[in-house]
DNA sequence: GCGGACTGCTTACCT
DNA sequence: ACAGGTAAGCAGTCCGCG
């Protein structure tokens, strides 16, 4: 018998009545038909893009997401080829028979005996495939997986040498699909005749061979690298049609956030808004709530509901509708209630098209993109965004990003009238919104960029971290050459650990030189720096976890500088082939590309989201080599990369100072130069690519540049007067901004100095500026509130992780926790100092009169010595006192 | 019992 | 879950001191 929808979604007295225990619905006839039909793709379907692949545990097949930019609709595609999941091990057929557990296994399809190239032995090996009907089967969380039963029975039954190992188990099976299949996550597809064709395109094409033409001095082998890359990165980027998601939730203690696993209380506000300017907030009716007065965009289609199980019917609608939802945390919170609330509800599961896993929430006919998570990742923030935002929540990143913060609410959400809730709901879905569309919808590009160079699904891609994305290209080709994939002991085991001796102790290895400064003032500055040295090293050097430490004596005479290692002259790893053309592609092609005013703006800024996708991969290509949580983790790799750099900078220093050019710094990958000649700079370049073979170029010029004696710390003028402050603590972000005020004016006011004998009249001006501050701190003048005096330092980790020391920032959150805050690892915590023990309180709690004036004064001396004695000035005198005078 | 020298912890930053 | 190197401030400990 049919339900009717109504039964399935009580009135909202109901439910309130219900909140203690949750109604559980059986599933029902009517849940077998499914609400929201799966658009398959139809017999023929147009070029569409290839956004996402899964494993649809029911049909037991790979699936597809087709995204067809006409009718701006997602299809699924199921594989036809009969590819089946499947993992390897060096046991032959005939000893595989043996083992009973295996041979009965209901899951397990068939035995092939198959040939590898082992990259480790440098040899091809004989290796059987064995073949299961599902993914679960061959590697399973649950016990009884093929995976575990071959090492586990096998040594009780028979014997072998060598140690029975199993190969490419952990392979997600749909990314075990694209690799085998060799498909282009990102790119273009039709179906014909209900099969999968990539499509080509001929203007990207005719590109392509430009850029190839570029490197023709490269190995047949290093272009074709170059022309894949390069096919993948030309082809621009649809419109994706898409809406962003806020839901707000009912909350009886306004303090808590609702648990999304409970769903205990209704969906009161949901928002929608459309890339296609559709804008809808949708509200659930309750008793007593008042219209109230908000302010909404005039075409908002305001919608009143008296059910909630309606209200959430219509959300499902509407994330059906759109290809692609957006939400910021939606993993966490928003489709997960959703989920939890629907079920709750009576809906079932079949008609809710939320699919909720252990870590995400995924949408089972279209693609759910978390912004939280992408934001969240660190190279994205760091090398994309230059670390533009430093907390990631809605607000900051909407603040620092687009301008745009979140309402802040004086009342709690459930307190709200219907159209304060309704514009603060509104708010949060158009800064998730707009998060995707600025700059052009650079986040989508930059998504779409990402997918297509680390061959996975965008679900995947947006929520993983760079080092999930460089393994799996790495595997990608490892299935083209039909080379093993090892395991991570095995690369251990055959290349060892690392020898030089880390500076920093509890680290693995050596890394980078800085360069001891020259203090002082320095007219006329030059910085030279290697493009991408770590990748150019990596690429030059052919280094990777095949090369290093390979198995020929030939190779051993070629030693890596200052380590025992050695590198393979015989044969190209695969790392040295992609990461060295995926490095001279944004070198050579798209950074230059993307700065050229010739070109159309929007060609020009696909270039220019190319070589920044590029740059954030680029930036991590060593750095895994030496990160255990990395799948092809090689620590000698990552060690002769480091060494190989010092080797680089150093050999550079020496020829800098043979040409008669004073080295005044230099860190990592630069070197500073006082007032080289054109001609110095050009010799200088043209040694560098002959004989390192590295491209040493000028990267910035400075008028004047200080040095104090501290590494990793000075202040550059460029040309127009800009400055670059690096690593000052007039420039950390958690020092006061009472301090940081004055650092800012004497920043601005050495802008303005062109010569050394400007220099007298801009020190004087310092000296008041120091003067001032120091006056203002001894006459107690900030301000009504101490806020200004205030250090932001954010807690690493939970308060009670917090077992070795207590430092300040922590002795200032343990007092809030005191207070009733809910205190948390990531929250930014603001204090002052104070007279009395502890001396620190948070600064929501402070008052001025109990300020340590004597404490801000140290501080500000620390902050200005930086920079005052390279200048020849003294803190103390400025202030006017003598030292003598301080003792007293 | 106190203070200076030292080490270790923690955070923010540089490449 | 990319790496190591540097600076700074503070917490905590050790050691000398008749």
């Amino acid at each position: 018998m049919k339900r009717r929808l109504d039964e399935f979604f009580p009135a909202p007295e109901t439910v309130e009545k219900r909140e203690e225990l949750p109604p559980l619905q059986k599933s029902s006839s009517g849940e077998n038909k499914p609400r929201f039909p799966k658009l398959l793709a139809p017999k023929n379907l147009p070029t569409s893009h290839f956004v996402s692949a899964t494993y649809d545990g029911h049909k037991g097949l790979v699936c597809i997401k087709l995204y067809e930019p006409k009718s701006e609709r997602i299809f699924l595609w199921y594989d036809i080829t009969g590819h089946m999941p499947y993992c390897l091990t060096n046991l032959p057929i005939s000893e595989l028979k043996k083992i009973d557990r295996l041979i009965s296994h209901p899951r397990l399809d068939h035995f092939e005996t198959i040939q590898k190239y082992n990259p480790l032995q440098d040899r091809q090996v004989t290796l059987t495939k064995v073949v299961g009907k599902d993914p679960l089967a061959i590697g399973g969380r649950a016990r009884g997986c093929i995976r575990d039963i071959i090492p586990e029975e096998y040594p009780k039954i028979g014997h072998t040498e060598k140690k029975v190992k199993v190969w490419e188990a952990a392979i997600k099976y749909y990314q075990c699909y694209i690799y085998d299949e060799q498909l282009d996550p990102g790119m273009t597809y039709k179906i014909e005749d209900g099969k999968l064709i990539e499509v080509k395109h001929e203007s990207s094409e005719r590109v392509v061979r430009e850029i190839c033409g570029l490197f023709q001095e490269e190995p047949e082998e290093y272009l074709q690298n170059v022309e894949m890359w390069a096919r993948l990165l030309e082809y621009p980027a649809p419109r994706f049609r898409r809406v962003a998601l806020d839901i707000e939730v009912f909350s009886p203690i306004p303090t808590r956030v609702p648990d999304p696993q409970e769903a205990a209380h209704p969906v009161i506000c949901a928002s929608l808004l459309g890339s296609d300017g559709k804008n809808r907030v949708l509200l659930l009716r309750r008793r007593g709530v008042k219209e109230g007065i908000g302010k909404l965009p005039s075409e908002t289609n305001i919608e009143y509901y008296d059910s909630e199980g309606k209200l959430i019917l219509e959300i499902f609608k509407a994330l059906q509708d759109y290809p692609f939802t957006i939400t910021f945390n939606g993993d966490d919170f928003d489709l997960k209630y959703l989920w939890h609330r629907a079920r709750k509800l009576g809906l079932g599961i079949r008609q809710n098209p939320v699919e909720v896993r252990r870590r995400v929430c995924l949408l089972k006919n279209s693609i759910h993109i978390d912004l939280y998570k992408f934001f969240y990742n660190r190279s994205i923030q760091i090398y994309a965004f230059n670390q533009k935002y430093r907390d990631v929540t809605l607000d900051t990143v909407g603040r620092a990003i687009l301008g745009l913060e979140k309402i802040e609410l004086e009342k709690s959400i459930s307190e709200l009238s219907y159209m304060e809730l309704a514009e603060y709901c509104f708010k949060d879905a158009e800064i998730t919104l707009k998060l995707t569309m600025f700059d052009d919808d650079l986040v989508m590009k930059l998504i779409l960029a990402l997918t297509r160079i680390s061959r996975m699904p965008i679900e995947d891609v947006s929520r993983q971290g760079v080092s999930r994305w460089i393994r799996n290209f790495l595997y990608y080709e490892h299935r083209r050459r039909n080379t093993l994939i090892p395991d991570k002991e095995d690369i251990l085991a055959v290349k060892g650990a690392t020898a030089t001796k880390a500076i920093i102790k509890g680290k693995k290895y050596k890394g980078a030189t800085v360069v001891e400064p020259v203090p002082g003032v320095h007219f006329n500055v030059k910085v030279m720096d290697f493009a991408s040295l770590y990748p150019s090293i990596i690429k030059v050097h052919n280094l990777g976890y095949p090369s290093i430490r390979c198995t020929h004596t030939e190779c051993r005479d070629n030693n890596v500088p200052d380590t025992p290692h050695w590198i393979c002259k015989k044969r190209r790893a695969l790392e040295s082939l992609l990461i060295g053309a995926l490095r001279d592609l944004r070198v050579r092609w798209y950074k230059p590309k993307s700065k050229d005013e010739t070109l159309p703006n929007e060609l020009r800024s696909w270039y220019n989201v190319i070589q920044s996708a590029l740059k954030v991969i680029l930036n991590a290509s060593y750095g895994v080599f030496g990160a255990e949580a990395f799948d092809l983790y090689c620590p000698p790799v990552a060690e002769a990369t480091a060494s190989l750099g010092r080797h680089v900078i150093s050999q550079t220093i020496s020829k800098t100072r043979e040409l008669g050019i004073e080295v005044l710094y230099g860190d990592t990958d630069s070197i500073f130069l006082k007032a080289p000649s054109e001609d110095q700079i050009r010799t200088l370049a043209g040694w560098s690519e002959k004989e390192l073979e590295m491209e040493l170029e000028v990267d910035k010029i400075y008028r004047y540049s200080i040095f104090s004696s501290r590494k990793k710390n000075y202040l550059g003028v460029l040309p127009d007067g800009d400055i670059d402050v690096k690593g000052l603590t007039g420039k950390k972000r958690h020092i006061p901004v009472f301090i940081k005020g004055a650092f800012d004016q004497m920043e601005e006011r050495l802008g303005e100095v062109k010569s050394l004998t400007d220099f007298d009249e801009a020190k004087r001006e310092i000296r008041g500026i120091v003067r001032d501050r120091y006056l203002r701190l001894k006459q107690r003048e900030w301000g009504e509130h101490p806020d200004k005096l205030a250090f932001h330092v954010v807690l690493g980790k939970a308060l009670s992780h917090y077992v070795k020391t207590t430092p300040q920032h922590v002795k200032a959150a343990l007092v809030l926790q005191k207070e009733g805050y809910e205190i948390k690892a990531g929250d930014l915590i603001s204090f002052v100092k104070v007279e009395k023990e502890p001396y620190v309180k948070p600064v929501q709690l402070a008052s001025n009169s109990e300020i340590d004036v004597e404490k801000y004064v140290a501080y500000l001396q620390s902050t200005f010595d930086q920079v005052l004695d390279a200048l020849g000035l003294n803190f103390s005198e400025i202030i006017g006192l003598t030292k003598l005078e301080r003792f007293m």
